[in-house]
DNA sequence: GCGGCTATTGTGGATATCCGCAGGGTTTCA
DNA sequence: TGAAACCCTGCGGATATCCACAATAGCCGC
């Protein structure tokens, strides 16, 4: 990890008093608050790597929230995304929530209340990149193995011995040896117990 | 698993004209129907061992429809709830889905949209208890185990040679392998890998 | 041709795991 | 008192894992 930046809270609306307002409160709590006037402006300068949370208005001239936000699950980021509206629609909000949206807000809201919800997210879009920071590295080790450490470790994987695998694969036991020492090493792992769990548990590293 | 009972939908709601045509929708479609007049007698009639989901109704004289969902959560229910209301409130449809329901339905509603629901609810259901019979299995397992034989479990999984935990407990190798051995048996696993393969996967068998 | 990569194999020695057989001690309970 | 449960230990033998050292062969790119 080099120097990670400090997480963002997106502030997405294209109503002035409201990214004005908002922005004030959120970083008057000692947040960072990035405003922007409409979803096309935020979508431009947005890259998934960045640590933080979106906020965004639902009604919006051009494009919506909703539209917004499913661009943003398009391209595969996962970040916390908090909606706003000024008029509840329950079917939305209860879809949206169940599409992944971390929360959904009516105006006007509670300061304390919205701000909690923020820092709630900060805090989700956190331990959701850890975990997808262990997923890719175990995926990078994984991509490095040859055709045959991988069937090895499928073998190794299913609990058997490697005078079995010998059998199974028609080589010896000393090459199987060899390619076990070769994957372990590669999976950054001394033992096969090691190995069972780092691919088992899903972020955990 | 001795003979299971089918699926049954649980509909809750004090309107009489509404359970018998929402009953009579469930059971057309070849779902099994048990209509409730009120929370109360729901909950006086209910056992979390029963497979299948719940519709509810928001509003009810007597106890709320929300008041009876946190009372199966603090009876450790899991199932599948549907809430059913007449007017949308935002806050509350959110703070439902979140606090675990699994959907939030206005009336009037279209007939098929609320099937599908409803089917989708079992399949969940379905998909949990499996997962929580694996869990409770194994949690079955772990209680039949002595302390001892706990500790050395604990160092088996942390990759650690019999040697080194014979060292570290201050006992013989035999002794260690005879707890293993032990263990092992009352767990269900021939390897040290699949011990930690059952441990560290959520809910697979 | 040469180097890098992958797959393969054998030898010999060391360490680790597994277990039958045999035995002992302590605590609890009927 | 005897049985059950748990913990402990040694011996001997068998199998499994691990690896240094050494070597061969095939494929691919430069």
């Amino acid at each position: 990890m080099n120097e990670p930046t400090p997480p963002r809270v997106h502030l997405v609306d294209d109503d002035e008093a409201i990214r004005d307002s908002l922005g004030w409160l959120l970083e008057s709590r000692g947040l960072i608050c990035r405003p922007y006037a409409s979803a096309e402006e935020f979508l431009a300068a947005w890259t998934p790597a960045r640590a933080g949370c979106i906020v965004l208005d639902i009604r919006m001239s051009g494009m919506s929230g909703p539209e917004m936000f499913d661009q943003l699950r398009e391209r595969g980021s996962l970040t916390p995304v908090i909606f706003l509206t000024g008029h509840g629609d329950v079917p939305m909000a209860v879809a949206a929530i169940k599409k992944g949206a971390f929360d959904f807000v009516e105006k006007p809201f509670n300061d304390n209340e919205l701000v909690n919800r923020v820092v709630d997210a900060l805090a989700a879009d956190a331990r959701q990149r850890q975990a997808t920071h262990s997923a890719g590295s175990r995926q990078a080790q994984l991509a490095r193995l040859t055709a045959r450490e991988r069937q090895v470790m499928e073998l190794i994987l299913a609990g058997k011995f490697n005078k079995v695998i010998a059998d199974e694969l028609n080589i010896s036991m000393r090459t199987v040896e060899v390619h076990r020492a070769n994957l372990f090493e590669k999976m950054g792992v001394k033992t096969a117990v090691e190995l069972a769990q780092r691919l088992a548990s899903p972020g955990k590293d």
